[in-house]
RNA sequence: GGGCGGUUAGCUCAGCUGGUUAGAGCGCCUGCCUUACAAGCAGGAUGUCGGGGGUUCGAAUCCCUCACUGCCCA
């Protein structure tokens, strides 16, 4: 034997070498074709994971989809490309290795500046940031590496400033003093997605600010007492009766004396947004610090001051408190004004406080200058409108035309909500690591160039005095244009072959939790800029074909085995590359599919995968079987053969025995089953079916039948030559329809199946061949129902022996009663039943059999001849049950059989069908009952 | 507060364009090392489909309502 199988499974040993293989022989690579047309092209992009990251179970579980269905298609003849990369994530790596200088004890990131530190995050990237796509090559996913990209290639970098060029002369980009979220931690600005409202119990303080007239006062409630020293103001409800006297008046901003000076005055003003409900009913504003107290200040346009610095620290020179935290100036600013007498309470209150995704620090609003993408404003050329829709309306339009369907169709919805409420996109952030914004301000007259190229002078002034922008564009900005830019968009909106062949892509996959960050980008910026690119035959591009992607299949959370979200602080995290080592990648793989239906978490349970594994176990031994007979074929001069099978399967020969009609038969069946599934996404369903159809069907009957027919001690025969091949042909299409699922399993079983029958493999991996098609096999009603019966006949049979207490290597005859069909059927399988029952005779009786030793089927009474008493009780305790169920049967289904509305009403075949089903069961309630009379007196 | 889901066997989930006796895997019980596989084989038990109401000849499936629970947005 060439290729000889280890008894026992052992995914270590061929897992590496497979995954090497397939990528030393660049098996998935897909190169652009020549004249730009790709034959059914299936292109996914895949969501590029954070240089940084580790592979967690999201990652597995969406490299799992995508890769099946990547499999999928290219099995069944499509062009199938799936396009990895990585992304530079700005903050995430800008923290990881300002981390490590910080570690090391040299200059920090301010000390080296800008050019040094960048350096350093690339080596850092050359050394580390392949971390990531090794775990994945360990996946197996399909992916083609010769398009492997990184967010800050040279080539995408290029078509980033592109990007921003035309958007800026488009009049989409603007730049502005806006309150904006910052992150005191890193120090720069994040986008409201980046941003996570917690709930924590916090205090509501009340704060009695004076009338300057000496009128009075008027009690603020407020959650962060530290910024009143950038109050300009306190507002209550215009219809708030208790305020509406004082409206007008000076109030005397407590603690504002500084340096010795005098204190503040700050107007009482009505303002709708202040709630007669919420505290006392009259709120401070601060408008430099908080987003509603900024829109409060521009409607009533008052002064914007700033108060705190970059990192969250008080900056008000001469003040006690400048220098100080946020969290320590609240504390001595409460302190203070508990000591002044203006402090009136302190209650508990529970507040909802802004987090920075990305740090977990505490959101500062804060007042500073940024770049902006209007998403609801139309284009322009030199300030006059293109009359081009906006970049949210050719967004929704996109989704709400149907050019782009996603699955589960409800995240359409959510898609909506967000886009119709959507607001402006703040894409720029105050780090070093990212693409930096190709702006430049003059220094003179302080116009801005913004431009591809550095600019010489300045657009306006013309002086060469000019300083590029520091902040860099927010990472979603890049990534949102990776569709087009990875197949090399460029600025002349040139239709590179790439493009050509392969935009749009045909599906996402990806999870929820990036629906807005990145999916609804993509939309948008895909939208936007690919409809200035043409079509293949020279035309106009519409919107149906400058989307990003038609589809969207969004994928569940993967949770721990208790349904918990998985979470660092929780201690639950499941790492993949742990289960794998333990499993299996095969096993771990087809735990997820078979768990991914859509729009249902995934409750990752161990002992799954184990079962999984004992599947692939289960497969592994299937072809040591397989082997071991091709073996002992050839020493009788049986040749098996994998030369023809498929003409074979389509047209078997007149004597191929019931059993291997059945199975290819049902082969026929699982593939459209398989296919149909996949087509709607249903992993689960397709990976049960396969399940189902090797563990079950080739494995628990079919190998157990054949074990009769592969007799080769007997004289060498046709049906013994027939069945070899029929096995070997079978397992090898069953294996093709597994690989999308066990990529490693079926590949290193594939080939040595070719080797056991002495033939070089038809293709390099099972990868590149034809995905099992029903029409591929032959389909045969009459011998999958003949089956079915005589499958029931051998479970009745056996459950029978059990309860007679035969010996299990005890042969006893049966007597049957059915009709000649099936009496015929049985006889003529009398070997199958001898084999399988342990079926010494079959003798047929022509009367109904209740005996203590009988049970009856719709189809058939069979009795086992066998001289032991059954147990008594036990068997009156299941007839009882029997006669029980059978009754309620009978009683609903002649309920339903005598109401003359449901004749008159209900569809032909359903009357018929319970008609039938009526007739059987009360049959079965009389033997019951027979039999349980029969039973002697306990 | 607004929006979207979920509740089916001990556990994790299918089934829901209404239709004949509601399924799977794991777990559980009993007996077997039957030479492909003990990661196995054979047999077995287990559900008033969250509660209530309605529509219908017929409801796990459609509608209303309540309860519990999860997620997203403010």
């Amino acid at each position: 034997m060439s290729h000889e199988l280890p008894k026992a499974y052992d995914p270590s040993s061929i897992e590496e070498k497979w995954a090497k293989f397939w990528i030393d022989e660049r098996l998935f690579d897909v190169a652009t074709p020549a004249d730009g047309r790709a034959h059914n092209p299936f292109v996914q992009l895949l969501p590029p994971p954070n240089v940084t990251g580790r592979l967690h179970m999201g990652h597995m579980l969406n490299q799992t989809e995508m890769d099946v269905l990547a499999r999928w298609h290219r099995m069944k003849g499509d062009t199938s490309v799936w396009v990895p990369g990585t992304d530079h994530a700005g903050i995430a790596t800008q923290m990881m290795v300002e981390r490590q200088l910080k570690s090391e004890g040299g200059p920090g990131r301010k000390e080296m500046g800008r050019e040094a530190f960048t350096e350093r995050v690339w080596a850092w990237k050359q050394q580390y940031g392949s971390a990531i796509t090794d775990q994945m090559k360990r996946l197996g996913a399909s992916v083609d590496w010769s398009r492997e990209y990184f967010t800050m290639d040279e080539k995408l970098s290029v078509a980033v400033k592109e990007t921003f060029v035309r958007l800026w002369e488009q009049g989409l980009i603007y730049r502005g003093a806006y309150i904006v979220n910052w992150d005191p931690q890193i120090q720069t600005a994040v986008s409201d997605l980046e941003v996570e409202n917690e709930e924590r119990a916090g205090h509501l303080y009340h704060v009695r600010y004076d009338f300057a007239d000496g009128s009075g006062s008027i009690t603020i409630a407020t959650t962060r007492p530290e910024t009143m020293l950038g109050d300009v103001a306190v507002v209550v409800n215009p219809s708030d009766e208790r305020y509406t006297a004082f409206l007008g008046k000076m109030l005397v901003l407590p603690l504002s004396a500084v340096n010795g000076g005098a204190n503040r005055e700050i107007p009482l003003l009505a303002d709708e947004w202040a709630n007669p409900e919420f505290g006392t009913g009259a709120v401070k504003v601060t408008p430099a610090h908080d987003p509603n107290d900024f829109a409060i200040g521009q409607r009533h346009k008052l002064p914007q001051p700033s108060i705190m610095d970059e990192q969250g620290r008080i900056a008000l020179a001469g003040s006690p408190y400048d220098g100080l935290d946020r969290f320590e100036a609240r504390k001595k600013i409460v302190a203070d004004l508990e000591a002044n007498g203006h402090l009136v309470a302190i209650k508990d209150h529970t507040l909802t406080l802004p987090v920075s995704q990305r740090t977990g620090a505490i959101i500062e609003p804060r007042l500073s200058m940024q770049w902006f993408l209007a998403v609801n404003k139309k284009p322009g050329k030199d300030g006059a409108p293109t009359g081009a829709a906006s970049i949210a309306e050719n967004a929704i339009a996109a989704v709400r035309d149907g050019h782009i369907r996603f699955t589960p169709e409800m995240y359409s919805k959510t898609y909506f909500e967000w886009m119709n409420n959507i607001h402006d996109w703040c894409i720029s952030r105050q780090l070093w690591w990212g693409h930096r914004i190709p702006a430049w301000h003059c220094n003179a007259c302080g116009k801005i160039t913004v431009s591809l190229d550095t600019p010489g002078a300045c657009s306006g002034c013309g002086i060469t005095d000019i300083h590029q922008e520091t902040d860099v564009l927010d990472t979603w900005f890049s990534s949102g244009l990776l569709p087009f830019t990875v197949f090399g968009w460029n600025s002349t909106n040139e239709l590179t072959p790439d493009l050509s062949a392969f935009y749009p892509t045909q599906l996402l996959v990806t999870g929820f939790d990036i629906l807005f960050f990145w999916v609804a980008r993509m939309i948008m910026l895909g939208s936007h800029f690919m409809l200035d690119v043409p079509m293949p035959d020279g035309s106009k591009r519409m919107l149906a074909d400058a989307v990003p992607f038609r589809e969207v299949y969004i994928h569940a959370l993967v949770r721990d085995a208790d349904r918990q979200k998985m979470s660092k602080t929780k201690g639950n995290v499941i790492d993949p590359i742990e289960i794998i080592t333990k499993y299996g990648t095969d096993a771990v793989r087809f735990t997820l599919a078979s768990q991914a239906s859509p729009g249902t978490d995934i409750a990752f349970n161990e002992g799954r995968t184990e079962g999984y594994r004992a599947f692939a176990n289960k497969i592994w031994n299937a072809a040591r079987f397989l082997q071991m007979n091709i073996e002992r074929g050839k020493e009788a001069a049986y040749t098996a053969s994998l030369g023809s099978h498929d003409s074979f399967s389509l047209e078997l020969p007149s004597t191929t025995p019931l059993e291997t009609r059945w199975i290819f038969s049902r082969l026929a069946t699982v593939s459209a089953e398989v296919d149909r599934s996949l087509a709607a996404y249903r992993f689960d369903e397709a990976a049960q079916a396969v399940y189902q159809f090797f563990w079950d069907e080739f494995c628990a009957w079919y190998l157990e039948l054949v074990k009769v027919r592969l007799d080769f001690e007997a004289p060498k025969n046709d049906v013994t030559a027939l069945t070899l091949n029929a096995v070997v042909s079978v397992f090898e299409a069953a294996l093709r329809l597994l690989s999308p699922f066990m990529p490693f399993l079926t590949e290193e079983l594939w080939h040595a199946l070719y080797a056991s029958v002495d033939m070089p493999s038809p293709a390099k991996s099972i990868a590149l061949t034809r995905y099992p098609q029903a029409a591929d096999f032959a389909a045969d009603a009459a011998s999958v129902e003949a089956m079915n019966t005589l499958q029931e006949l051998i479970v009745t049979v056996r459950g029978l022996r059990k309860d007679l207490g035969v010996p299990e290597k005890e042969a006893a005859p049966i007597l049957l009663h059915a009709s000649d069909k099936i009496s015929a059927l049985a006889q003529a399988n009398a070997d199958m039943l001898a084999k399988q029952a342990r079926v010494a005779s079959v003798a047929l009786a022509s009367a109904p059999l209740t005996g203590n030793n009988a049970r009856s089927t719709a189809s058939f009474d069979v009795a086992v001849i066998y001289e032991r008493q059954i147990d008594v009780p036990a068997e009156r305790e299941r007839l009882t049950k029997e006669i029980a169920k059978f009754t309620k049967g009978v009683e609903s289904a002649q309920k339903q059989l005598g109401s003359e509305s449901f004749l008159a009403k209900a569809p032909v075949h359903i009357v018929d069908g319970l008609k039938k089903q009526a007739a059987e069961t009360q049959l079965l309630l009389e033997k019951a009952q027979a039999a349980l009379e029969a039973l002697p007196p306990a």
